[in-house]
DNA sequence: CTAATTATTGCACCCGATGCAAAATTCCAT
DNA sequence: ATGGAATTTTGCATCGGGTGCAATAATTAG
């Protein structure tokens, strides 16, 4: 690792490295959080996400290696994998939060309205919603994911992860408020509200957040079926 | 390649190498149809398939390498390449059916009856049917898919592929028979039928035609939405 | 300041995937 | 049938992603 002097007393390193730079300031912006361990290591993961999507916005997802993001980030390549599983993940600067408890609570006691769709969408506002921080780096995977399609890998590598969670959710709430649709097809309904809120909201010039979007898109749905029913 | 006497007349090899006879049977499936190169292609073809879903069914997908289902197809792992762009590929035994011209003017002419879900659902047929072939590779495919959730990008690679043509195609029809909703969103409902039929097929025992449980998802769609509408 | 915990790094290694050119095979015209 | 054109197969070299392991460095707790 970059040796900062050895107590974090005193970074007055004059080097011109930019990598050193972006990791002190990375540093200053929550400063009063964790111990020093907590703090880079964030630090890190956000200065190898921003690396990596500088280099694949320049270059284009295959033309940049993991070398080339660790060089850039001032880390040792074995370490990117220390923080991420891949390379896409970086690029996509992959965010795990998972839904907060009581929103599950909810949702499984028959949701705030005992309606399904609107309950998901409650549900899916959650997932959307609080990532204020990593705000400007989901735009920028938006970006990336219109000019490099691999990475919309992205949505069902979140449903795999999350799918048994999900299905063990439906099935509790099917207990108590019972409905007839598949768990399977719940969850891509998910994926399905997530994606075309991102897109909308894209669409919109990333005004607001993505969970603005969100009613829009089950109106759409709602309206691709409701016009099938009335004629 | 493993030679067979030169001009293909006298399959008259003793060697018991089970590789030949699997070919040779599968040479034998098609008997008159296109050249001996088309006939051999559909073969080795098959033969791959048939032995990347075999081993990964025994060893798992990452105990599974190249080296291991070309060898057992009897082919060099390079030539496994010049069928598959990637593993995952074969033991999915991705097929790249494309949409029926006559499939596809229809529904940009406003399709069959003019309600979008509706013809959505004949376009998804047209593409859950034809494959009376592959059948069993399909139902080895989705049994594959459920211990190895890597394989269900297998949807989202397949929705990359046919997405522009999707898109073309949905934006035509609006021309002609203005809709609401996303192109975008369209897409991934599709999707969404096609996974949800799938696996209701299989829950179903795979009897039948995958085709044949489309109306329950649709269905099971519509429920989901029209509950909320009517509370 | 020391000892325990945790993170980084280098190294060796495996495998998936691609480009290229030589050898083999199939096709087609005569 | 036979020779050359077109296409496929194959070996070889190479690159890059990803992992296991053990040594080293940094952080934390006492």
């Amino acid at each position: 690792m970059v040796p900062t002097s050895s107590r974090e007393t005193a970074p007055a390193d004059a080097e011109p490295r930019p990598t050193l730079r972006e990791l002190a300031s990375a540093l200053e912006g929550t400063p009063a959080e964790q111990g020093l361990r907590e703090r880079k290591k964030r630090a890190r993961r956000g200065v190898l996400i921003d690396a990596a999507q500088r280099l694949v916005a320049e270059h284009g997802l295959d033309a940049v290696t993991v070398e080339m993001i660790s060089a850039e980030a001032g880390v040792s390549p074995r370490t990117f994998f220390n923080y991420f599983e891949s390379k896409d993940d970086a690029v996509l600067g992959a965010d795990d939060t998972d839904l907060s408890e009581d929103v599950v609570r909810t949702f499984v006691d028959g949701g705030p309205t005992g309606r399904l769709l609107t309950d998901l969408q409650v549900l899916v506002a959650s997932l959307l919603a609080p990532h204020g921080e990593a705000h400007v780096r989901v735009m920028r995977a938006m970006d990336l994911m219109q000019q490099e399609p691999r990475l919309l890998q992205r949505h069902v590598f979140w449903m795999e992860r999350h799918k048994s969670r999900l299905v063990e959710l439906f099935e509790a709430r099917r207990e108590t408020t019972p409905f007839n649709a598949d768990a399977e097809m719940l969850t891509i309904l998910v994926v399905l509200l997530i994606r075309t809120s991102l897109v909308a909201w894209e669409n919109a010039g990333f005004t607001g957040d993505p969970a603005d979007h969100l009613p829009g898109a089950v109106a759409q749905l709602i309206d691709v079926v409701a016009r099938d029913l009335e004629s």
